[in-house]
DNA sequence: TCTTCTCTCCGTACGTCGTACTGAATAAGT
DNA sequence: ACTTATTCAGTACGACGTACGGAGAGAAGA
């Protein structure tokens, strides 16, 4: 997560950016102005976010189609763009809703449980959202809960008392962490959306490999990780190991600094 | 990253999975038998895969597509189609080949130093071929150089003598972290294929955003780093310090175990 | 040599997608 | 009652992956 932040002419902050930007800033953290004119809305924004996350739940995110969700909520899909500027844009305010449930760790309790606490909730939000590993977004949104959870994990880092620069690193080492295990895990679990291909079907098309080119001369560890079974999924504390290590690693680091 | 294999019947191999599976795997392993009918090929797919690599390189990943690549080499869509079985698996070679550059450390050297040279080679690879992280691939395919690449870290990390369980987690971890801190250097470089907006105009579009939600109240930790300048990229050294930290976890592991 | 069979190349076409444009229906402000 | 802003949705355009089928090339069998 890198958050840059561009120069600004000192003038009348509604004005700033482009019409869309300020447009999708609004729909983030504004509730939609109900508007004075024309006839009434048949839908809420929030019923087209909701229908959006079930689409993508049902489905998997290559389904998220304007034409899905509209057909989800009885509605011709061009009325879509009424309530959202686009695919995209919808698609940002689906995952700030999946941020919404987040609960924050009591300030009170020592940071390393509440990065702790900051990556079981996460953890658990992909668990929820499965859609929000496959998709590929490249930024956060600017959204009010995704900036919250963010603002609460620095927060927590920086309890360590460690200069700015590496709490910035240390969050983002752990939210790789989580992400990293989550798309595994939610890899073996599911379904390639594109094709409809369940992951046993997936190694069962490719099993003519473990036979022909597989070769435990060639592949001598993974071979032995494999019959120790430890490949095989653990139950409920797929995060905690490498974050136990990982957090042992910032400790220490403390330590060294406290010593000089 | 995580290996299955499924349970296979004890016949011969040539005829385990599925037609489409074997003539994947047989793409990536064997060099395509030159065909002994029809007429000779216009290309070769070392061709196809390396128009396909520059076409992602060029335009993005979104840009990948079968008219886009056919058009680079001067020939009809379809006729890729003699090549490769479609555009994922096409993804999939080019993937592969991605990973064929890519030099194993001394065997020699300490584990830590080894894993260290892997990471660095990926964060190498990763710089090299941006389109790697774009891509929302959710499963490595099964090619030679990826399987090697993957069974090196493997062979590194068990290095540390400790049990295999923890060893795959601790290979995923280093992954995770290299894959984390690509994303975000080339988030913040590149352009959006999908819109053609760059970083800077991404910030700019919404730059109302700071002026009118964002809070140094609401926000204290984020603004405190972002005034220190913490969040600049540093130069060279991204992936340093989590790796450090993250094999200094792994250290401490290991000395706890043999204290024992 | 002539026929047959297989393989390459690729034009056409179908169903999907995001979304620009347009126009009809609607309701508030005047 | 008239004006004006807004919603809803049909149609259409240009992208996409790729199924299908046909034309032509060249090796194998007669």
């Amino acid at each position: 997560m890198n958050d840059e932040r561009p120069e600004i002419p000192d003038t009348d902050p509604s004005t700033w950016g482009t019409p869309e930007g300020r447009h999708m800033i609004r729909l983030l953290w504004d509730p939609p102005e109900p508007a004075g004119r024309g006839p009434k809305q048949k839908l809420t924004l929030d019923q087209v976010i909701e229908a959006g996350m079930a689409v993508a739940a049902a489905d998997g995110v290559d389904k998220l189609s304007m034409r899905n969700v509209a057909a989800k909520l009885g509605v011709g899909a061009m009325s879509l763009y009424t309530y959202v500027p686009g695919r995209d844009e919808l698609f940002e305010l689906m995952i700030d809703r999946a941020y919404a449930v987040r609960s924050m760790p009591d300030r009170m309790l020592p940071w390393r449980e509440q990065v702790e606490i900051h990556a079981r909730e996460a953890w658990d939000m992909y668990q929820t959202h499965p859609w929000l590993i496959r998709s590929n977004l490249w930024r956060m949104p600017l959204g009010p809960h995704v900036m919250d959870a963010q603002e609460d994990l620095y927060r927590a880092v920086s309890l360590t008392g460690l200069p700015h620069r590496e709490v910035a690193r240390i969050a983002g080492l752990v939210e790789s962490h989580v992400f990293g295990v989550a798309r595994s895990a939610i890899t073996d679990t599911s379904v390639s959306s594109n094709t409809g291909v369940t992951a046993d079907e997936y190694w069962d098309s490719r099993s003519s490999f473990w036979g022909t080119y597989y070769t435990p001369e060639r592949f001598p560890t993974m071979t032995a990780i494999w019959e120790s079974g430890a490949f095989e999924q653990a139950l409920g504390d797929e995060i905690e190991f490498g974050l136990a290590r990982l957090l042992d690693g910032v400790e220490i680091l403390i330590e060294r600094r406290t010593d000089r």
